[in-house]
RNA sequence: GGCGCAUUGGUGUAGUUGGUUAACACGCUGCCCUCUCAAGGCAGAGAUCACGGGUUCGAGUCCCGUAUGCGCUACCA
């Protein structure tokens, strides 16, 4: 049977994170099977759901190029056919119509709610099969129900025996039907719940594999016996661990902002391949030797990557490594440091987008360059055709230093922008330092001006010469010519700078008294 | 309260059926390279494998207990 595994997120807020990294198990998990991977909204919450969230996961999903097969399903559409299934179940009595007036829970002490009535139903001996209305004859309940007194309906569970399911993550998982109470599977204002919802779309879906995070490891007892009700093949469970913050607490929103946003690492610049080869990593490791051994893929056209020193995997090597047995149970901490700039997420998926960022292919990083510049008005389009050329090495000599796109368009400003700022400390420190700078750089500039052609040896030589007839050190002017030149204090070597920037943007920037008179100094 | 799941250096992980100094990646420190900053190369610090028992000639690996964390327990998803 061809697998077919759905990614079904709740459009109650941005993508999390941790959905992401679910989505993209399910996704590669289904490519590697020759599968598909479906999409399905789960929108069962009206009040919380917004169109605006539903935007976002497609967004990210489509960021991070995880496409769907199929049609796009929205789980409230569906609603006419799980309050179907849910009277089915009624009229064959493997349901109750249970008309005790709706408790008011207060949204906020939830769990406290729960635990509170555990304890004073224990402490009263009560068993979950106690509902009075739960063996009300039928008459009586068709009739109250035609007299419109509301009801919700729950899941008659059966008073002895267990459920039982191979979970393949967690291994098997056994639980007593005393320990399930009699689910509510539609609520008294007719909505369906939850676990009903994504027992019958995924059914309706054809779903063989359901993989999602541990917090549905023991609802997938009640969702067994709802597919058990309603005679339906049980698909296989694999459940994933959790992402959690640096505290060991649930990354959310609310207490860690938009570190745990995916779309936060789109709009900061980072590389679609290379968030992927992050979050692969979180909770899953791929099984090298295996390969070694030719166990697997002997037989592809893709030669995955073997090194145990190397966890750099491609899209499509993952696709030939993955493997939900490889996925483990622990929970996973994802390392950052709120207010802090430079580890303002995980330090690992930082290192990992500069990774990409130096490494990949140049073809397939331009025009992300180029969107990123675009978006800064930094784009021209000579760039695409007489100056492609230039544009290439340009971007091949910054590329190495960057750790975002972001800094083609910060750092790499003046490469593309003669309206660049100066770097405080780099002009103070480069330039400031040495007050005779002043007279000194402009006349290098009449020396270079004369250079030809103006390449990386030929200006160095010029240069040293300079250096030397003053008697001072090159460094002295290489360090003021990044600064003049970039702005900066860092960047590539400087030759190559100069022969990038050209004779006439060198010589013009070197002239410049703009760093000078700068607001730092005033 | 009940039930479930987990626990290897700061973080992510490796560690096949128990067998010599617990491996790798990120981060951190130092050195080399050098015009700066990276990258790269080299070296290094950092783990009594949550804790306590037990089985065994021998346990990170098996068993029991404890602790901690997380999850579920809802007419939320």
């Amino acid at each position: 049977m061809t697998v077919r595994v759905r990614f079904a997120p709740s459009p109650t807020g941005y993508l999390h994170i941790g959905a992401a990294r679910s989505a993209l198990f399910n996704w590669l998990f289904a490519r590697q099977m020759g599968g598909k991977f479906l999409l399905r909204i789960e929108d069962t919450d009206l009040q919380r759901s917004t169109d605006e969230s539903t935007r976002s996961i497609l967004e990210g999903l489509e960021w991070l190029e995880l496409n769907h097969d199929e049609e796009l399903v929205f789980q409230s559409a569906n609603a006419p056919k799980h309050r179907a299934a849910a009277e089915r179940l009624v009229a064959e009595g493997k349901a109750y119509r249970d008309f005790t007036p709706k408790e008011q829970r207060d949204d906020k002490n939830v769990k406290q709610g729960i635990a509170d009535r555990a304890r004073s139903q224990a402490a009263e001996g009560l068993d979950q099969r106690s509902n009075p209305y739960r063996d009300l004859p039928r008459e009586e309940a068709e009739r109250r129900a035609a007299a419109g007194e509301p009801f919700a309906v729950r899941l008659k569970v059966a008073g002895e025996g267990r459920t039982r399911f191979e979970d393949i993550v967690y291994g098997t998982q056994e639980r007593s039907y005393a320990e399930i109470e009699d689910l509510v599977l539609l609520r008294s204002d007719g909505h369906p719940l939850y676990n009903l919802s994504v027992v019958i779309d995924d059914i309706e879906m054809g779903i063989t594999h359901v993989i999602r995070g541990q917090d549905h490891l023991t609802n997938t007892h009640k969702q067994i016996l709802i597919y058990e009700a309603l005679g339906a093949r049980i698909p296989q469970f694999a459940h994933l661990p959790l992402i959690l913050a640096p505290n060991k607490s649930k990354l959310s929103k609310r207490k860690h902002g938009e570190v745990v946003s995916l779309t936060t690492y789109r709009d900061r610049g980072f590389i679609p391949d290379a968030f992927v080869n992050f979050l692969v990593l979180l909770g899953w490791s791929p099984d090298t030797t295996q390969y070694a051994a030719g166990l697997v893929g002997n037989d592809q056209e893709v030669q995955p990557n073997l090194d145990p020193n190397n966890e750099i995997y491609s899209r499509e090597e993952l696709k030939h490594l993955f493997s939900l047995d490889r996925i483990h149970k622990s929970n996973a901490v994802f390392n950052f440091t709120e207010n802090d700039p430079r580890h303002w997420t995980d330090d690992k998926a930082l290192w990992m987008n500069a990774e990409y960022i130096r490494t990949m292919p140049l073809v397939e990083l331009l025009p992300m360059v180029k969107a990123e510049l675009r978006a800064n008005k930094l784009w021209r389009e000579e760039y695409e055709e007489d100056d492609r050329d230039w544009f290439e090495k340009a971007v091949e000599l910054i590329r190495h230093r960057f750790f975002t796109l972001k800094d083609f368009s910060a750092q790499g400003r003046a490469y593309f922008s003669d309206d660049f700022d100066f770097d405080d400390t780099a002009v103070a420190r480069n330039l400031k330092k040495e007050p005779r700078l002043k007279e000194w750089l402009p006349a290098l500039a009449t020396r270079l001006e004369t250079v030809e052609p103006f390449d990386a040896a030929a200006v160095e030589a010029a240069l040293r010469e300079y250096a030397d007839e003053l008697g001072v050190k090159a460094g002295l002017f290489i360090n003021a010519s990044r600064t003049m030149l970039t702005g900066q204090a860092v960047g590539p070597s400087m030759f190559e700078v100069f022969e990038i920037m050209g004779k006439d943007r060198s010589v013009e920037r070197l002239r410049s008294g703009v760093p000078w008179f700068d607001s730092a100094s005033v």
